[in-house]
This record gives structure tokens, C-alpha cells and sequence, in this order.
DNA sequence: ACGGCTTCTGAGGCTTTTCTGAGATCTCCG
DNA sequence: CGGAGATCTCAGAAAAGCCTCAGAAGCCGT
């Protein structure tokens, strides 16, 4: 959902390479977009450099289980929304599914249309939504990557620009650890301080309150 | 969840006096503050004028269906999270439930472990955990590394200052030695008198009253 | 190829935090 | 009451973290 007219992309992190593929197919014809991961080490690593609008794990996956899997993201601060696969279906998995940071859960065998709906429930704020995010009294146009003030006026920001705000946006009055912004909205090769210098960029267009800054700790919106 | 300190509030709208109540000291023991409607029209009125972190739905209410209630809060662009409760357990009309707004959908009979499950999930999503430790009448929220006064107040810590009052906090009433709070604190080659600074750093920000001197033995916090 | 926009680097300067230490003040107990 | 030891207060230096910005390099349409 970034680039406007883009569609909603989802990481499938299965290891029965037959469903896995089931479930591609069925996504696409839904008009997802998929990426794919068969073990918990990959599905780990695409999950943490990719960016994805909702994330299917199954819960029994080689290398590394997928409530393991599931909690190191958790750990990492990626908050994509995440619904869990699995063939166990008490409810003590269940539980154990959700506290492990699942949105959803749903018990294999399931319906096609289920999963669906599901996956629209969970997309849902971040599509429907695709209009604009909340930004304090100003909102973010999704579409169109620009700023929209309180009277109307906009202002347009570049790619990045747009990528750290939404990315900011999307967890308002959290704090962003440096670390964390460098690694979801530039490249793992990038300098130290790109995210300063684009924290600064932010600020000189959008006006020094716009982002907060929490010594030590990393950066805030959506505080006052 | 809204003030740091407040405990999350949920709507109930539910036509079953029993199960109502049950719910409502399931959800009290569990931590939650709660409301109730026994209609959709009242849940109607207070999902609209109320403020809710989640609100859990039957579906089937008299004077206005659950699903149209939902619909209806949702074309007002109500976003609360809204979990719906329901003897329905096809999957067309789960999937009928989804599409109409909900983020969640549990089928009737559920078992209490689940539902109380699935609202940590949906209430994850807004908080993403404001974990705070209570502080007498404030608290500090482990996130933000600031203490949040009972008006909704905040004073951001440093580094230092945060550690150190988390680890007094840790054990409220306890007497904390010197000696365990440099060690813990700070870096075995500091000075002597480093927990003592810091101690006043405190004091300054959160009034004289913050921390008590145990002559001789070391600091408290959580008595007065 | 040219001009304009975007991305990224890195250096200098500024701010906040951390730590030291020394004098003032307090507490306990004889 | 008086003194030893404990505690408080605080200024200032050092370190760490952050901001600002100029300029190089890349991209893109003309």
C-alpha cells in the first residue's frame, strides 16, 4: 500500500509449500500482493527488513516455530498485523497464540472465504484508511504522500519523507528507537544519522513540534 | 487507556442480563472498567458519545440488530475495535460479521480464557502496551520513561533517573542500601556518592516528598 | 546533456545527560 | 549540647546524544 495505487502486500510464512502456494493464488486473486517464506529464520528476516500490511504465520514451522517467530518480531516493535495458521486448535492454543502477539487466529482446516474476511478485518485500517492517517490536528494522504493542514493547505513530501511519517504514524505517541526507523524505512547500508537528517527534514516542512524527540530513547508524534 | 494510569474501558452490549453480568465481572476482575446496554439502540448512543478501548457485541439485540449497530457506529466513523459475540458460527456468518466491522468475531458458547484473549489482541493494537508501575498515586510508564501524574501529567526522566526510580519502584516500601542501588544503577567505577545526585535530580523533579531517606540505611519510595 | 529534485554523508556546533567533588546541612548518640 | 558521620545541594567539566546543513551523488524527465 505504498505507492499510491499499490496493492496491499502480505508475507505467508508457511512450510507445506502446497498450501503455501494455494494461499498465494488465492491472495493474488484477491488482489494482495505476496511474498513468501517457508521457514521461521526467512520468514523472520523478511518480516523484519520488509514492509508488509498483514502478515499469515503458521504456527508449526522449521528452524524457528512461528509463536517464536511472532514474538521476536513483537520484541523488534513491528507492530504489522499478524494472523496466526495453525492445526492446533484448543483453546490453550489459542490463547497462547493471541498473548504471543497475534491479532488473529484462526485453526486449520479453515474456509477460504474465512480467512479472507479475516485478513480484510485486519487490513482494514490500514487500507480503508489507505485515505489518510490521523496526524494530531492534520492527516497524512496515503495516496498522494502529501500533509493535509487543518485549512486544506498541503504539502507534498519525497519518498522517505513520506515512508518515516507514515511509519511514525502508524503507532502515534510511541517511541520510535532510531535503530528501528533506520531499519523499516532505509537501506540496512545507510549512514548513522539518515534518520536525523530526515527527522530534520520533516521538521524544517512540517514545523519543530511536528516530531518529538525523546533523548535517548528515539522519536514521537502525535504528542500535543 | 488513555491517561496512562486509567484502566482500559469497554463497552458491553449484550441483551442477556446474565451473560451481561457475568461478562462484567469477568472483565472487573480482569482489570477492565466497564459499561453496559442491553439494546442496540442504547449501544447505538454510547458507542457514539462514549469513549471505549474496545467494545464486545452480541449480535442478536433487540430494537437494532448487533451487525446494524456495528454498522451504523462504523459509518460515523467510530474506529474503536468491537468484538462480536454470537451463537452464529457458520462461516458465512462469520465472514457476514467481519465485513460488517468487526475486527473479531468469537462464536457462542466461548470459553472465558478466550475472550479475555482475544481482547489483550485488540486492545494491543491501540496501546501496544503502556506498561506502567505504580507509583502511589502516579506512575511510571516503562515505555516512555516518564512519570505520569493522576491529572495525566508528564515528566520525562533521563536514562539515569529513569533506572533508578524503576529500580526503587521495583519494590515499593522496600529499603533500598546505597551500595544495591549504585551497583544496579550505575557503573562500578563511579563515585560514591553518584545514588545520592540522583536521588536529588528525583526530588527535583517530583517534589521533595518523592523519595524518603532511611538514615543510615539506604532509600524508600511508596510510603506517605 | 541539462536542470531540478531526492537521497545520503559527514562534520561542526549545540543541548542534554552523566559524573565529580566540595561545602552546607542534618541526624544520631554519647 | 557537640561532634562524627551521613546526607543534601549544586556548580561545572566531560561525555553522549542531537541538530543543522552544505555538498556530493543519483534519478528523472525534457
Amino acid at each position: 500500500m505504498r505507492d499510491g495505487v499499490a496493492k496491499p502486500k502480505v508475507l505467508v510464512v508457511e512450510d507445506d509449500r502446497e498450501l503455501a502456494g494455494m494461499l498465494g493464488e488465492l491472495l493474488a486473486d484477491e488482489g494482495y500482493e505476496t511474498e513468501a517464506a517457508h521457514d521461521g529464520q526467512r520468514g523472520l528476516h523478511l518480516g523484519l527488513t520488509g514492509r508488509y500490511d498483514v502478515m499469515v504465520i503458521d504456527r508449526r514451522l522449521p528452524v524457528l516455530d512461528g509463536l517464536e517467530l511472532l514474538r521476536r518480531l513483537r520484541a523488534r516493535a513491528v507492530t504489522t498485523r499478524v494472523l496466526v495458521l495453525s492445526a492446533l486448535g484448543e483453546v490453550a492454543d489459542r490463547v497462547a497464540g493471541l498473548d504471543a502477539g497475534a491479532d488473529d487466529y484462526l485453526v486449520k482446516p479453515f474456509e477460504a472465504e474465512e480467512l479472507l474476511a479475516r485478513l480484510r478485518a485486519l487490513g482494514r485500517r490500514d487500507l480503508d484508511g489507505a485515505e489518510c492517517l490521523p496526524l494530531g490536528t492534520a492527516a497524512l494522504d496515503l495516496q498522494r504522500h502529501e500533509v493535509v493542514l487543518p485549512r486544506g493547505e498541503r504539502i507534498t513530501l519525497s519518498g522517505r519523507e513520506f515512508e518515516l511519517l507514515r511509519t511514525l504514524a502508524q503507532r502515534p505517541k510511541a517511541i520510535h528507537p532510531r535503530a528501528a526507523l533506520r531499519t523499516r524505512v532505509f537501506a540496512d547500508s545507510t549512514g548513522e544519522s539518515i534518520v536525523d537528517t530526515y527527522v530534520y527534514y520533516l521538521r524544517r516542512k512540517l514545523g519543530r513540534d511536528a516530531v518529538r524527540t525523546v533523548h535517548g530513547l528515539g522519536y514521537q508524534i502525535g504528542v500535543v
